[in-house]
DNA sequence: GCACAGGTAGATT
DNA sequence: AATCTACCTGTG
């Protein structure tokens, strides 16, 4: 299969080597998973990366271009697997992207090689980004960490907190502080002062049973009405989302923007993010901003910069999307 | 104190 | 159909 995962350590140990089938490192192992797509992978002080998806909670580390060290606090080998989708050769995706006649793409494919899209469940990506609206990276992960402390369901128990790690003297310690910590000051919700359970985020269902006041708590603002108003929406159509993810692309997104908080961008990350639809195009602020700036597109209106993006890039105009994000933030990092 | 943040929806021109 | 504006709240 395209990932191998071999165990290093002991029968009950959840410690593996992920071979990965494509290169996956540097800038673009952090830029895919602290890069905007997603907001549960962080980066520990140990340089360890650690993070939830759906029902997998891990911690990787690095060991070469195509082998991670993964420690699973939950979910299987399959699970994270499927979340770094490595089935796909992101190189050559990459490759099949305008390049050689768009210079300043060019750059952006160089300075972060491999750059890949996350495969997130659909629901989490629509809860994600219905809390992305008009607020940086850093305070959506709070909103999502603090949902899920709070309301999602806990996914490992809690003896199983303390991965075995069988080849270095106690290391795996630095997994417990996982996940559902939600950073100094933040005294509500939290499990004090212990090991720090992971959970997952609420699904829709779940969600259904939350008050906006609640949500509000989780700071999720006016956002909280629309995230309200999608779980009464899903809530009386079980299957609704998953139907959606699986009709073409126009129509799917058509549905979507019948939510209520859900636009055109925010439709587009979820198809693109959730649903794996690399023809997705979301334009957001950034994506202006580039297109202004690099293109030469002063003016243009996020209608008018969507559809060029889709002639301009093609059918994975998506990856070309995220790449554009990646330089200009860190261009925006590291200015000159 | 004040503008701004990976937007959206409803009102106004 | 293009252009405002309110909507929450943490951060600089």
């Amino acid at each position: 299969m395209a990932l191998s995962f071999r165990r290093i350590s002991s029968v009950r140990s959840v410690s593996s080597v992920v071979h990965l089938q494509h290169p996956l490192a540097g800038p673009a192992l952090a830029e895919t998973l602290d890069g905007g797509q997603c907001f549960r992978w962080r980066l520990a002080e140990d340089g360890s990366w650690q993070g939830v998806s759906g029902q997998v909670a891990a911690t990787l580390r690095p060991r070469s271009p195509t082998e991670l060290e993964a420690t699973l606090h939950a979910g299987t080998p399959a699970d994270l697997r499927a979340h770094l989708a490595d089935d796909l050769d992101w190189h050559a995706l990459a490759d099949a992207l305008p390049h050689r006649t768009d210079g300043h793409l060019a750059t952006c494919l160089a300075a972060f090689p491999g750059l890949r899209i996350l495969r997130q469940p659909i629901g989490e990506a629509l809860l994600c980004f219905l809390c992305s609206a008009t607020k940086q990276i850093v305070q959506i992960k709070q909103m999502v960490a603090l949902l899920a402390a709070r309301h999602g369901r806990p996914l490992a128990p809690p003896g199983h907190c303390h991965p075995i790690v069988d080849n270095a003297r106690g290391r795996g310690r630095e997994g417990c502080q996982l996940l559902d910590d939600i950073g100094p000051g933040d005294a509500a919700g939290g499990t004090p002062g212990g090991a720090a359970e992971v959970h997952a985020l609420p699904t829709w269902e779940e969600l259904a049973g939350v008050s906006e006041q609640a949500l509000r708590a989780c700071l999720l603002g006016f956002r909280a009405r629309h995230v309200a108003g999608v779980a009464r929406f899903l809530a009386e159509r079980p299957g609704w989302l998953e139907e959606t993810a699986a009709l073409p692309y126009a129509e799917a997104k058509t549905r979507l923007v019948g939510l209520p908080g859900v636009g055109e961008k925010i439709a587009d990350c979820v198809l693109l993010f959730g649903a794996g639809r690399l023809e997705a195009f979301p334009v957001d602020v950034w994506i202006l901003r580039v297109m202004a700036q690099r293109y030469g597109l002063e003016g243009w209106r996020p209608a008018q910069i969507a559809h060029f993006g889709r002639v301009h890039f093609g059918p994975l105009a998506g990856l070309a999307q995220q790449y554009l994000f990646a330089w200009e933030r860190q261009a925006a990092r590291r200015p000159g």
